[in-house]
DNA sequence: GCAAGGTC
């Protein structure tokens, strides 16, 4: 009898090896299990086949020595399994025991995770360290978990590992580590030395630009000087309907000339001088990548970044949509448009518009310029949920299914109207409408999509137009909004730092730092403090050209070009020299950033009303007796006064910038876990409880 | 108690 050889065939998450394993037998494969992990064994041809995933990285770079984590500058790194690097990783210990195990069976190994970077390296790392295997591994590549993609790419199995692509994986993690920690560690280290608390203060090659970005944004606003100008407001009488015109020149810079122009058409009238129709093709969205679910969710279900991920994953988890760690803006036919539409069709809410694509004679849907070498765009499987679904849940998979209807629909038509007329020789005014004649896509798409029109009555050349109100007003001009998590994840991606996976935990991050606050972002002192300090000693580190430049450098690896040791030696090099300046002002360093962080704990707990009794500040603070928290006023420190309001002891409580519209004391928010904040006013609501005990 | 990257 023959003996069949055995390939080892490595994914990268559980969910492409199932895949993997479905799509390369007729029937339904063996699945066993193995210290919590599941894998597959089927024949193909001469070859047992034992498919099995990884669960993202298995291994990372950490400190070569037990150095304690207080000691830098460190240079010295080695990859080790991820659980003997970062806490609560025993899953992957479990599967890292269980990959070896099966290692120990098989003659051939392939590398089958993601097609990209990332993938590359995850797969690396398991077949040299967890199976030692590396020079008997291929690497096998699709791009898409289709059926037929995913038996092509096993027929074309590469003979070895990309290693140059491995390479520049690796110096990416490398760079990230050797920076990251580093900084890292002088800054939380000069601070603890000084102030004799510790307080992680942290940064990185995407965490450093980001927060310039905030603090670089606040600048703007803070320094932002508001110009007035005046607009023209005028409404006509057309054959009786009133209607809204525009004057021509939209902005004016005095009132005198808003004045002047309103003098001279007050009462007047005018003819029609000119009427233009202009037919306008609104094509439909693209299909959905993750950043831009993240800031459409943001739009219609006010759900932070983190937040609509950890939805999103649970539905993929549920198999009702796609993989949604993808920056694709494409789709394609070999995922099976007429069988989504087919589940589609199954939910009566969306039976007809479904039913509608489908009689249409081709599906082709309307594509972005996003590409994802790993994963398609974000589309719903059509698959019915086995268990209910939370409410938020199914508002998601609405958008999504809604949005998967809508590039495969027509572009909506607008009608555009623009009449012209002149009042009192020079003053010309425009008439604007705009219709929508075909529905298209805004029909798949509703509510996500509101289609606004102007209906304004007919016109032709000729025709006698009455100002019937006429005002100039005025305006300021007003400053660049604040970011919120939603526009700092899209101006992230438009940067392209970070990826699509990380950004909405690096923002929480920020977050959890005290570096940032509020909804429409602010930084704390804390925050202008780090990026001073990184602004003198490393720009590079708060620059998004860092990430372009080690982009740069990973593709030179990838052609050869220069070497992975050449960059990383280079790094460490350039780092040496600035950390041995940032040792000899350490002292300087930690006083600013200690000083910083004192102030912003400060600041959160002082009220900006000052205390009613006797005009000292008032702060929150708890009682060491009771452990309850209050508003009580500085000036009892002294024993001067014993002003004091009582707060809600639950819930995480913040002080706004806002002030209470009777009393103009400033108000409180209370947030408890799954609730929507409370605000209210500590002043009043203790007045009230008088009032109560009056009547 | 540190990065950024993958994954549950």
């Amino acid at each position: 009898m023959k003996c069949l050889a055995r390939t080892l065939i490595i994914c990268e998450k559980p969910d492409a090896a199932r895949r993997l394993a479905d799509a390369l037998t007729e029937s339904k494969p063996a699945s066993y299990r193995k210290y919590g992990l599941t894998y597959y064994e089927l024949k193909k041809e001469n070859d047992i086949l034992t498919i099995c995933p990884a669960l993202g990285h298995l291994y990372t770079v950490g400190s070569k020595e037990e150095v304690p984590r207080r000691r830098y500058p460190v240079w010295d790194y080695v990859w080790k399994p991820i659980h003997e690097v970062e806490k609560g990783r025993e899953r992957q210990q479990e599967w890292l025991r269980a990959i070896e195990e099966l290692g120990r069976e098989a003659d051939h190994f392939i590398n089958a995770c993601d097609f990209d970077i990332e993938g590359s390296l995850i797969g690396y790392m398991i077949l040299k360290y967890a199976c030692q295997a590396e020079e008997k591994a291929g690497r096998m590549k699709y791009s898409t978990l289709t059926k037929t993609d995913l038996n092509n790419a096993y027929l074309n199995v590469s003979s070895n590992l990309d290693y140059d692509i491995v390479k520049a994986g690796m110096c990416r993690h490398e760079i990230d580590w050797l920076y990251g920690i580093n900084f890292s560690r002088a800054l939380t280290e000069s601070a603890r030395k000084h102030s004799e608390r510790y307080t992680t203060i942290s940064t990185g090659r995407v965490q450093g630009p980001t927060l310039n970005f905030i603090v670089e944004r606040e600048i703007e606003v803070k320094s932002f000087k508001p110009t007035s100008y005046w607009t023209i407001e005028v409404t006509v009488d057309v054959d009786g309907t009133i209607v809204k015109a525009q004057y021509s020149k939209k902005t004016l810079e005095t009132e005198t000339e808003a004045n002047h122009i309103v003098e001279n058409v007050k009462g007047k009238s005018g003819k029609i001088n000119d009427f233009k129709e202009t037919k306008m093709k609104v094509s439909p969205p693209y299909p959905f990548d993750l950043t831009t679910i993240q800031t459409e969710a943001h739009r219609h279900f006010h759900t932070s970044p983190s937040q609509t991920l950890r939805i999103l994953e649970n539905l993929y988890l549920q198999a009702l949509i796609s993989y949604p760690r993808t920056s694709s803006q494409k789709l394609s036919p070999s995922i099976g448009y007429r069988t989504i539409f087919n589940g589609i069709a199954r939910c009566p809410e969306y039976k007809n518009l479904s039913s509608e694509l489908l009689t249409g004679a081709t599906l082709k849907p309307v594509e972005g310029k996003k590409f994802d070498p790993a994963h398609p765009a974000i589309y719903p499987t059509g698959a019915m949920s086995k268990t209910s679904i939370e409410p938020r849940a199914r508002k998601f998979l609405d958008l999504i299914i809604k949005r998967f209807m809508a590039v495969f629909a027509s572009a909506a038509l607008r009608l555009n109207q623009k009449a012209s007329f002149i009042v009192n020789k020079e003053y010309q005014f425009y008439i604007n409408g705009s219709r929508i004649i075909e529905q298209g896509w805004f029909k798949y798409y509703h509510p996500y999509v509101k289609p606004t029109e102007t209906i304004i009555p007919p016109v032709e050349i000729g025709k006698e137009v009455v100002v019937k109100e006429i005002f100039a007003q005025k305006h300021f001009t007003t400053p660049p909004p604040r970011y919120n998590p939603s526009s700092l994840i899209k101006e992230m991606d438009n940067k392209e730092i970070g990826t699509k996976a990380t950004r909405a935990g690096i923002i929480d991050t920020l977050y959890k730092r005290g570096y940032i606050v509020d909804e429409a972002i602010r930084p704390t002192l804390l925050a202008t403090k780090v990026i001073e300090v990184l602004t003198e000693h490393c720009p590079r580190i708060i620059d998004v050209s860092f990430t372009r430049e080690l982009e740069i450098q990973m593709n030179k690896i990838e052609t050869g070009e220069t070497s992975h040791r050449a960059v990383v030696t280079d790094a460490i090099r350039q780092l040496k020299i600035i950390f041995e300046k940032i040792a000899s002002q350490e002292k300087e360093i930690g006083k600013e950033l200690s000083e910083a962080i004192m102030e912003s704990k400060t600041q959160s707990v002082t009220l900006k009303t000052p205390c009613p009794n006797c005009g000292a500040s008032l702060r929150i603070i708890r009682s060491k007796r009771t452990k309850k928290r209050f508003i009580g006023c500085s000036g009892a420190i002294k024993g001067e006064c014993r002003f004091s309001l009582p707060l809600m002891q639950f819930g995480i409580l913040k002080i706004l910038d806002t002030f209470c519209k009777k009393c103009g004391f400033q108000l409180v928010s209370i947030k408890s876990k799954g609730k929507r904040p409370i605000i209210s006013c500590p002043k009043c609501y203790v007045e009230g409880l008088a009032n109560r005990r009056e009547s």
